[in-house]
DNA sequence: CAGCATCCAGTCGGATACTG
DNA sequence: CAGTATCCGACTGGATGCTG
């Protein structure tokens, strides 16, 4: 399951080494619409909504490359290629959750406090 | 407790709410260190290990804005400045939790299955 | 469809010098 | 100490054109 680590020593600090392995923004969210099941590129493209075709593609080699995201070539016309995560990949959904809740509350504090009726 | 919000309107997705306001690595980063306690500016750099002052400032500010951090000027000579989480910042900490959580497990996993005597 | 190659603007971030 | 100001190189990421 384990390919080869990010660099060659880790930091010392774990979260560091979270940060440094999910990498940018996009990452991130490869990583939360992959955890609804495999995606074919047109598909992830559409589902992230604003990223280009060459930053989804070397996102997408890295994250492969880091042994998170499996990518399946079906030799058909036209090409189909899927990506899915990977066990290594889905060993990081807690995290992703966490986000997802903080967010959601989040949002509903600004909202709230944004609504004219707000309680003083 | 609340400030102004991040942007005008805040994406749909929860998962890139929050990645939106966590912001850079560096974000991340002070967040951990914060999340131990209060920290002055130096400490703060020191403790990151490799930030330069001026994004740790730009950092600093754009948390301050967003108000997951405080910063407390004491009037004295040399000046002191504290940085501290408010209350908002500090519902962040089971986000850094599960990062710490996820990056201590990937550390094992690769420790091992690197060790010469690891089992087959 | 799922890319690769190229160009190019904008941003990030380090280094350095200076200040209340 | 805790910054601000400036310069500048490196990287990020969008746009466009082409291909198996």
């Amino acid at each position: 399951m384990m390919t080869k680590p990010l660099v060659n020593s880790l930091p010392d600090c774990p979260v560091e080494t979270t940060v440094l392995l999910l990498g940018s923004k996009w990452n991130i969210l490869i990583l939360r619409d992959l955890l609804q099941g495999p995606l074919r590129f047109t598909e992830l493209q559409r589902s992230i909504g604003s990223i280009s075709q060459k930053v989804l593609t070397s996102k997408l080699r890295e994250m492969e490359e880091r042994g998170i995201i499996h990518r399946q070539i079906f030799p058909e016309v036209p090409p189909r290629v899927e990506y899915s995560l990977t066990e290594l990949g889905l060993t990081l959904k807690p995290i992703i959750d966490s986000m997802y809740q903080w967010g959601e509350w989040y949002k509903n504090q600004i909202s709230y406090s944004t609504d004219p009726s707000f309680p003083r």
